[in-house]
DNA sequence: CTATATTTGTCCGTATGTATC
DNA sequence: TGATACATACGGACAAATATA
């Protein structure tokens, strides 16, 4: 070799050719290190410096014992005015469902009569529930509406989309104020509904829409599976 | 009692209005389980239920053996078309620092010459670093950026300033085309970096930075502490 | 560095009121 | 009415991490 690349960089990329190109599908095993020196003609510890690139870009993971598997590849999630959940799945190639898991009209507290301008106690309408892409778990959500949406719940389970539940209570259009992100491990309950193991990492998304006059119709917060998605602000 | 609501959210709420009034600023100590549980004459699990609900909502966090403390207010960080560290922090009433560890000139890999337009063993510059808001690590960094910049190292060195030493290359302005945000777990050069404990989210942002006339001049990965940062999208 | 006390985390219980089938 | 499940509240014991002398 008269390359002045290193050895442990090109198995890297060639590693990485071959999973990108789906020759290792997302999920799958590669083979052990052993057999990959073999296969590269060099000692397995060039051969770990390799995949190590790999780990730590996030495109594989190695659980001793186990092996080194593909990591799925994250769904993008595109964040801008305009955030509709089905769409995005859509360009993503994914299929997309919600499922409602809670529909009910209560008073608000402080936090959420702040956010959709309103006085605390005043009624408002909370859909909680969990998105899939491809039926698997992305992102848990509660969805905070207020109470001068008339009959928005029943909108809500009839349609089983806010955005024609919130069209039924006669907002047409709705544009994100601001989103706000933050990282934290998943609690008990995050973990056993995303089917993530506890302590994993989530995004935490904090949204306000307007209507198009202006007035907050939606205070809205998400819970991403870390590893599932990543937000793409694209302008 | 003849009262409905429970005790646990009762004791919740009356804590959390002594947080939020002041009356035990960001990073103080709240008084221990056993002596909250006297106070309010309950059984220390009831208070710990309360405690809970507070931590779950993210204003404290208990250490065992240390106590429970209140969360200090995360730096907002704005992400937008132009995104500048020392303004975000100044913003955010934050004063801002870099610490350059690394700055170098290499051939680049395969990933690196697809975002930054280039052949694969092109020459690139790489800044690694790590951002303080207020002395404390916020955020670690690692710039690439086309080798075509001549004396970029030299530039940053002199103006310890990623624009800065940009301008003095001729890039007088740039926008950032795209930002992927995933969530990751610390690990151990992240966590020691950062000073957080290993296994604590980290908001991991990948973003390319174009001149004014569409040439990709920075692709940079930056690490936050997922804690101490809220990245803020503002349309 | 070694106790020792403090503090949170987790587990075992018991009992009661309420909602649901 | 009975059976069952669940949330609330209390009591105790010990483990694990931390602070301190």
């Amino acid at each position: 070799m008269t390359d002045k690349t290193p050895l442990w960089q090109a198995i890297a990329d060639t590693l990485r050719a071959e999973i990108t190109s789906g020759h290792y599908p997302p999920g799958d095993r590669l083979p052990s290190e052993a057999a990959l020196a073999t296969r590269f003609g060099v000692n397995r510890h060039t051969v770990r410096h390799a995949v190590a690139q790999l780990a730590d870009a996030g495109l594989v993971h190695a659980r001793r014992g186990a092996g080194v598997f593909v990591t799925a590849r994250p769904t993008d999630y595109a964040l801008g005015r305009r955030v509709r959940f089905s769409q995005n799945l859509a360009a993503a190639g994914r299929t997309g469902s919600h499922r409602f898991t809670r529909l009910e009209t209560r008073p608000c507290d402080a936090v959420e009569a702040q956010m959709l301008d309103l006085s605390p106690g005043d009624p408002v309408h909370v859909v909680e529930g969990l998105s899939l892409a491809d039926g698997q778990p992305l992102a848990l959500f509660r969805s905070v509406l207020p109470g001068w949406l008339a009959g928005f719940c029943d909108h809500a389970r009839d349609h089983q989309s806010i955005t024609a539940a919130l069209a039924a209570c006669g907002v047409a259009d709705y544009t994100r104020a601001s989103t706000r992100i933050t990282a934290k491990l998943a609690n008990a309950t995050q973990a056993v509904a995303l089917r993530i193991p506890q302590g994993a990492p989530v995004l935490r998304s904090v949204a306000v829409n307007l209507d198009d006059g202006g007035r907050p119709v939606e205070y809205g917060r998400t819970w991403f599976a870390g590893d599932r998605v990543s937000l793409v602000l694209a302008d």
